[in-house]
DNA sequence: CAGTATTTTAGACTTGTTCCAATCTTGGAG
DNA sequence: CTCCAAGATTGGAACAAGTCTAAAATACTG
């Protein structure tokens, strides 16, 4: 079955992308945006070693400035949730919003609040030039939710 | 002078703080809540010499369990700003936000966008238990704008 | 195919924070 | 007012995430 046809099947999308924002081609960006897409929400760790089964082997410090690199490119979201590691994710552009376990640091997408965004507009900008409204909501995901909530959310739930 | 009858000025109040949330009062605490009370959004290492300077000495790990403590008693929220130490401040309750400035972290609170509060309801839970909305506005302050806003921002403000 | 700019790499290093066990202090009982 | 136990403070080591450097490897251009 033409294994070497299927070389078109996602990669080109990933070269291409990576052309449009002036980057080079490197087996290693290409790994990490694989990663990405597989993933959706990954640390830094995580896409490494997914890089390295994929590849053989990246250096964590060849992560990082991929990562940096498509940051700055604006090809890749990287979101810095309160105690985790960043996370990275693929999908830019539009302006959604995450979910993130307490327990667990789990992360899920939320499309904006009630359709357009009223959150990107504060009552006042205390004469900040704006250019981002990043809206993080905190709670337990599901998975932690059934086996015992009751663990370390009590203080954090108080305040609910 | 009464030098002495001034002591009711503002520390009762913070005794009384402490008492209310079941804390003991000891003066590391006390020199921390006036320090919050100063500076609004602070993070430890700044609180530690605010603190020292006002007691004599002070260590950094003792004003970490101090704010750990209030935070989980309630008293102080903690906010942490992608790239920056986490901040403290002793507004606690009301649902307010915070403009964080990408070049020099100084962060300003904001109350909440539409007056109601538009953010604490997502389209979309996906199982989640939320307990908390936190919305950060991210742009360059007035201080900074004035110095120069080329010097890193390029790539910042490029998304906007 | 060669030259050059860009990437990758390893390893040391910084920064913010937490853990630990020993010592000191607070608030309540007598 | 003194004593005690629970709780607070301390220094030191330890930690994880991420950044910096300079040298070796690689991709794109002509």
């Amino acid at each position: 079955m033409g294994s070497e046809a299927r070389t078109n099947q996602d990669e080109p999308d990933f070269a291409e992308l990576l052309r449009g924002a002036k980057l080079r081609v490197t087996a290693s960006r290409l790994g990490v945006l694989r990663s990405l897409a597989r993933l959706s929400h990954a640390d830094a760790e995580t896409i490494a070693s997914e890089v390295t089964s994929q590849l053989g082997s990246v250096s964590t410090q060849t992560v990082y400035s991929v990562l940096a690199a498509f940051v700055e490119a604006g090809i890749v979201r990287r979101i810095e949730p309160a105690g985790h590691p960043a996370l990275h994710e693929l999908r830019v552009g539009d302006n959604h919003h995450h979910i993130v376990c307490r327990t667990c640091g789990t992360t899920t997408d939320v499309d904006c609040v009630v359709g357009k965004r009223p959150c990107l507009t504060p009552s006042e900008t205390h004469g900040y030039l704006l250019d981002e409204a990043e809206v993080t909501f905190w709670g337990i995901c599901p998975g932690c939710q059934e086996r015992g909530g009751t663990l370390q959310s009590r203080a954090l739930l108080q305040g609910a």
